[in-house]
DNA sequence: AAAACTAACTGGTGATGCAAGGTAGTTATT
DNA sequence: AATAACTACCTTGCATCACCAGTTAGTTTT
């Protein structure tokens, strides 16, 4: 298993959120579109139970729309309860991003620019 | 349950191996020390079973050592093996914490430079 | 001796990322 | 028309791991 999934613990559901604040995306098209940013392969049976769970609390609503070409698909809207809550959980990582980032930038040659 | 427990997992660890390559701690300590570089409140019972699993897979190595008051305390130290994965957790940390912070610190229309 | 403190350790629980499998509609190939 | 391939959604079960609560044991104080 790959390190990885770990440190994506918690952070997911921010990630999904912010993305789906960008514009509306369904769940098939999440899972490639998280790679494009710079994400580890996230396979759909990930992101689903997160887009589940993430609508039963109502952070975002899905809609399904009918498809040009192929089956349909549920389009996923970030709610203004979801914006407040991707808001506090950005501000929380933000917030441990920091020191961590910092603790582990130990290591000799910072050529990093921050 | 505070959301930021979930935020530490996988890096927990890493932080953990970063505070002993520094300096040598015994584990009573180390609760109260990540507190101090910024991360949230940390209780023994978290720690522990970190510096347990950490010396089960080798990367660190515990040594009684008596104390001028009070009872003996077990000190810490990093091995190489332990540098070793601190510093690939390290790596993956910040490859994985440079676009997550970019996702979510999208504060308001900001223009993607990508 | 009893209480208070320091310090290490343990058991159980909950959250959650992930792999694997399942269902169903659409398009392409034969 | 029938089969295969692809798109898209959803579910089940598992492993990891931070956390809380409790335990043990030595030291210091009362």
């Amino acid at each position: 298993m790959a390190l990885r999934s770990q440190l994506l613990k918690g952070v997911l559901d921010a990630c999904v959120m912010a993305v789906v604040e960008e514009q509306p995306v369904y769940g098939y098209e999440l899972s490639q579109k998280l790679q494009g940013i710079g994400l580890p392969d996230i396979s759909d049976g990930t992101i689903y139970p997160v887009l589940l769970r993430l609508q039963k609390n109502g952070f975002i609503r899905g809609e399904m729309r009918p498809s040009a070409s192929g089956p349909n698909r549920k389009y996923y809207f970030l709610t203004d309860e979801g914006k407040a809550e991707l808001d506090q959980i950005s501000a929380e990582w933000l917030e441990i991003a920091k020191p961590v980032s910092q603790l582990l930038k130990r290591g000799g040659e910072n050529e990093e620019n921050s």
